[in-house]
DNA sequence: ACTCGACTTGGACATTATCCAGAGTGGCGG
DNA sequence: CCGCCACTCTGGATAATGTCCAAGTCGAGT
């Protein structure tokens, strides 16, 4: 645990949102200036494969981070600002798939992502 | 309607499979040897704002277009080898977003990503 | 203090996507 | 048939994102 990966884990712990892997740069570049793009990169990877933070692949842009890794969630994303809100569906998505259509995989995970527009940009 | 945007067209409706842009590229010029980049990346745009093909981002690196827009239906990709299969699950995602979690947006969609093993990889 | 290994750094590089200025093309009125 | 206009295409430059590598740095153990 170096210095680096403490403010990388602090970026990721102090806000609860979804940040691109540059903005986790940006940020971490604030609280010590000297880290550097690849450093931030290489500790991402590492969250990752660790479990403790997921990679979102909402928009084909830029990965974002979620350090709500724990808790299994959807997102809801904003056509127009791209905002990303958690979301706790009831169903279990899992379920709704059948042995027919699994055509021999064997799946592990389910990522739902709900795309609609947000109040705000709704109103404007 | 011009040769170029036939050509493209040609090359999502003749195999129903998941290319990339670059991929789709490849294979228009050996179609029609002098179409640029920029060509194709426009003309998947306008498809894509027709509604003809969707935009998939199963994975960060590059989008993949699909030509099977018309019916809804949602993707299963292998983690290892990055095959990608359509599949048609039985429920509806989004009967199982409670307004309760939706803050306001107006729902309009849902993706559904599974991730899995497939057959060759798991033997392998 | 020395050595070793792991980590970090900075920059080069790769990939994917978009932008832009100029050339090409076809239709249409004259 | 000619020239004009709107539109499209081209090729290259550029941006955005992610990865790789050689060398430097730091700390732990001896």
């Amino acid at each position: 645990m170096t210095a680096q990966r403490r403010v990388v884990a602090e970026v990721l712990d102090g806000d609860h949102v979804h940040l691109t892997a540059d903005e986790v740069h940006m940020r971490a570049v604030a609280k010590l200036p000297e880290i550097s793009r690849a450093t931030v990169y290489n500790t991402l990877g590492e969250l990752v494969s660790l479990g403790e933070v997921m990679e979102v692949a909402t928009d084909k842009r830029a990965k974002r981070y979620d350090p709500n890794a724990h808790r299994p969630h959807h997102h809801l994303v904003c056509a127009q600002c791209g905002a990303i809100r958690d979301v706790h569906p009831s169903g279990n998505p899992l379920a709704d798939l059948p042995d027919s259509e699994r055509f021999g995989f064997s799946v592990s995970a389910v990522e739902v992502t709900y795309r609609g527009v947000c109040p705000n940009c709704a109103a404007a």
